[in-house]
DNA sequence: GGAACAAGATTGTAGAACAATCAACAGGCC
DNA sequence: GGCCTGTTGATTGTTCTACAATCTTGTTCC
């Protein structure tokens, strides 16, 4: 469950699946940058990687289809997703929902002796990071920080779901620097949102921070 | 793109990749209840029935592990995903926000002259089926029908995800004769709402059926 | 009856092998 | 020169074999 997440760990550990590997290895080098959307794999390029069966690549490259990381098509190379704008805001659409729902039933199910720590601590991570930078240490963090609120939801089904939205995707194409800034005001107020308990604000906070965003995107692409 | 709706041509195709086989054909089992929620995955057994290799058989785990209808433990045969009461709430959950969002785009974007003739053909599919009544007659006509209105409203992103919701997985353990009755007039509610326009309001119907899904689930299962 | 051991079943993994398909380039034809 | 076409190499789709690691089950011994 939420294996996702577990992008925290790299490559390293051998006690890992291989096909688990070559997955993780590849969200990474999404996160990172080291691959960029319309870059297309080679199976046995990544064997050699990783040091997997071509088998194992494959069974990777499934759940990065169905995940939609990639875009795979019969007989040829699956390439990492582009997406359009209009796709981007789809994607919006859906993100809205989903953010929206986990933000209402963190609110809903907090409870400050068992959750207020993990919360603090996630916000102050992301606090701390937009200083020494690295690439991937913000999206870290925010994941984190999402996370976070979907433990505190409880809703599983939606722990699974959440990080299946094409987010990855859009913060790999569109980096601006007002989404930095914008950021950490929107994610305090779903934060006290939460603390506070009252779920139809939280989810309101949620959907705003989405529409923020979408905003951000709608004009820069405007130029 | 909309792969698992492909549900519909069965596991005749040899065109078809072998892990797609394999794939749909553990859906169409579920489907059709030869499968039961905690049932094991054998992957030579399925080597040998689908025909096929048996990597071609572990892809296709790792598609439905994502999914989230087997639920794989390392160096253990997958099982059926088995939910309690308290996740299929959970599901609930997420589905009256999906369910919600998809009515919403599909009253948003709809156009009679383009696609008036898929949903009235969708919803008399759905009201012809409860005479003659196959197994799975019902849940393809119900499939089709979500997929027309996910098509009117022409998000992808929803597309992809919608059919990620473990309602599979419900429609699996609970069959209840009530649940036949209700949703014939819940589904005539969302097309109206859809075909008049009102995105609320479809939004609105499309998630009162998802509660009242929960109503008949919670009362069945207080006796 | 319970614990330790042995045998079988099953998964995890790598690799070889081959057909089918695709992409790119070269060569010939108009 | 430009266009069609065949060849060639690269890549995927697929199955098979092989073996280690692990789990499961049954048996034996105390």
């Amino acid at each position: 469950m939420a294996e996702d997440f577990d992008l925290n760990d790299a490559s390293d550990a051998t006690h890992l699946g291989a096909s688990q590997r070559v997955y993780l290895g590849i969200m990474e080098d999404l996160e990172a940058r080291r691959m960029v959307p319309g870059q297309r794999l080679i199976e046995t390029d990544l064997a050699k990687r990783f040091n997997v069966g071509r088998n194992a690549v494959r069974e990777a490259i499934q759940r990065l289809a169905v995940r939609g990381v990639i875009d795979p098509s019969r007989n040829k190379s699956p390439a990492i997703r582009c997406i359009d704008l209009k796709e981007t805001l789809e994607i919006l659409d859906v993100a809205a929902a989903l953010t929206g729902l986990a933000a209402h039933a963190a609110a809903r199910a907090f409870d400050a002796a068992q959750d207020q720590l993990a919360l603090d601590t996630a916000m102050a991570a992301l606090e701390n990071v937009d200083t020494d930078s690295g690439p991937g240490h913000f999206s870290r963090a925010r994941r984190q920080f999402y996370r976070v609120i979907l433990s505190i939801g409880g809703n599983r089904e939606l722990e699974r779901l959440f990080p299946a939205i094409g987010m990855h995707i859009i913060y790999s194409q569109f980096q601006s620097p007002k989404l930095q800034q914008l950021r950490m005001t929107d994610y305090r107020a779903i934060r006290d949102a939460i603390v506070s308990g009252n779920a139809n604000c939280a989810e309101s906070a949620a959907r705003n921070h989405v529409e923020h965003v979408r905003a951000i995107i709608l004009k820069s692409e405007q130029e």
